[in-house]
DNA sequence: CTGAAAGCGCTAACAT
DNA sequence: ATGTTAGCGCTTTCAG
């Protein structure tokens, strides 16, 4: 039997309210000799708070909750979350909160999950990366729950965490261009979600407006993976005419497509250039190092939960939109003289 | 004002023990005509059960508490965490379960920690890689909760999910071995850590088992990362003599290994044979494929969630130990005749 | 078959 | 300065 406060209080002979009081340091004063003799017996009697109970009379828990990006749990395997997590994770422990992960997000089950994140256990919710088409915002009973996203844009009042997709791909483009770039690639990947979405657009509406060539056999779907980059970069790089360059919309695509190129014996950078986005891990990892737009994911998790807290605290948040930068590395270069064509 | 069951007692003027029993369909039975007025005016109310006081009385939160590797939260972006975070996830997911993840794991930390997972939010805790000096686990109140750990051998009745790191070693070199290899060097990490520790005694202990050299300077500290790998294997491979072969005792080194080897022009596996340790994504993602030990991270992590499972429902849980399996890909082949030296 | 009420452990308003 | 007590929302025993 684990000991309470009113075990304490009987040892002691006083009420449970002063033991509360002194084991809380407030609100009300208690004299430091009582306070010393609460704290005394109840390391004695091993007392540990009893966070449930005191969450259901104070309705705080001292925890955020999440919910992993697509409807699939899978999508919890993705560099994205782990590093946007680490992101909640470090804020969080700063401000001595836990993080409990929502595991049963999935289409069709929206009544249960939102039985799942009323039920108390939360502060408040982040949302990292919800799926494009997801009903679970217009949900009348999740207003019950502060929350937040990260990675999507919605025409709603759910604030926002982002980063500037369409300046970030437009940024890497432009250092393509002034490399001397003309005939340029892509690969996309996740139409379903708003990253992928916009980062496709942004890179027609670039080429458009620069007057380059948007040929359809250089842009592929990589599926945002290292397999599908892979896949998509064989079926691009086995054609007659290849692009000098390509701009893929995530490091892990562009880690497939080099190694893709690798295998066939195209070098990267001297026949083709790659420039990922993101700077995950990976990135730097590989031979020759992607050059990249830096997305600030950890920066971006630590603002969801500053964002959530000040949600939490009624204070006013407003979407917050993160700069990319260029990370020059090996991937990319002036394109040589030979490879060059000329419509 | 969230609806409450006295709300909805209160709506059909009977009492909240039928309330009660007709939401949760037990343990007493209730007329149909009853249970499916309640369920009606359940949610018409926008009725939300509350599981912190549900917790509160029957001892069960149904959610599986979290620690991740190490002292440093920052252990969460390792692949490591990301991968058997993910088969937890998805086998909590299937008992209906959430994850709540801890944050503030600390050295002389303990007691606040304690305070933090006695707290009543789970229903038990997975340690995810302990470092190996904590003291935690003397911790005599720890027992009050039910705990498994993952990735640790310690000499106490914790139930550990573990792989079997010396056979995996063994495994490794003898494949190694049998190409032709005799100089051998290795790549290990995280001293601190009981794989660590364990995959460097075993690289030690075959190599003195099958009387091939250990040359000093072949063994190099490559800190379990990309970037730590990559500096090991440049000081590794600028030396006048280099083994034909290198065991890296993890896939992320492993790979830093082989852009140093890129850089450097040296060929793997032409000129150096690499094997990796974990099958982590990045190995099946750079060029050339790494060869390696898979470690089953995501099954193991599933594996935790039953353990505690079981431990929770009282039923005995023994220690499990996963084997490695050789995955054959690209990073060694025979040592060519000219890069054998013969002591 | 159903209602009343105790109580999980805690906080805080209300006494004194 | 301290004690008493009413809840928080729920489950379940005990009465009827």
């Amino acid at each position: 039997m684990a000991a309470t406060i009113k075990d304490i209080a009987r040892v002691l002979n006083i009420s449970t309210s002063t033991v509360s009081y002194a084991l809380n340091g407030g609100p009300r004063t208690v004299p430091e000799g009582v306070k010393a003799r609460v704290l005394a017996t109840a390391a004695d009697l091993g007392y540990r708070p009893n966070r449930l109970a005191k969450s259901m009379v104070t309705g705080k828990t001292s925890t955020f909750g999440i919910v992993p990006p697509g409807t699939s749990i899978l999508a919890a395997a993705s560099p994205y979350f782990q590093i946007v997590l680490n992101g909640i994770l470090s804020a969080a422990d700063e401000v001595d909160h836990d993080v409990l992960i929502f595991t049963g997000f999935r289409d069709g089950n929206e009544d249960r999950f939102i039985d799942n994140v009323l039920d108390g256990r939360v502060d408040g919710l982040i949302f990292l990366a919800p799926p494009k088409g997801t009903q679970i915002f217009a949900h009348p009973e999740l207003t019950k729950v502060p929350h937040v996203m990260t990675n999507c844009w919605l025409d709603c009042s759910v604030p926002a965490i982002n980063c500037d997709n369409e300046a970030g791909i437009r940024d890497a483009l432009k250092y393509l261009v002034e490399l001397g770039h003309r005939d340029i690639g892509m690969l996309y990947g996740k139409l379903d979600l708003d990253d992928g979405i916009q980062r496709h657009a942004a890179f027609m509406e670039f080429m458009t407006d620069a007057q380059l060539p948007i040929r359809a056999e250089w842009i592929k779907d990589g599926d945002f993976t290292p397999a599908g980059g892979y896949t998509a970069a064989y079926s691009l790089l086995t054609q007659d005419r290849i692009p000098t360059a390509v701009m893929c919309c995530n490091d892990e695509m562009a880690v497939g497509f080099v190694r893709a190129a690798a295998e066939l014996k195209i070098s990267v950078p001297d026949q083709i250039s790659v420039v990922g986005f993101d700077d995950s891990p990976m990135a730097s990892s590989v031979h020759p190092t992607i050059t990249t737009m830096r997305q600030p994911l950890e920066e971006m998790g630590r603002a969801a939960v500053l964002a959530l807290s000040a949600l939490i605290s009624g204070l006013p948040v407003r979407n917050q939109t993160f700069s990319t930068r260029l990370i020059v590395r090996a991937s990319a270069s002036r394109p040589s003289e030979d490879t060059k064509t000329h419509d």
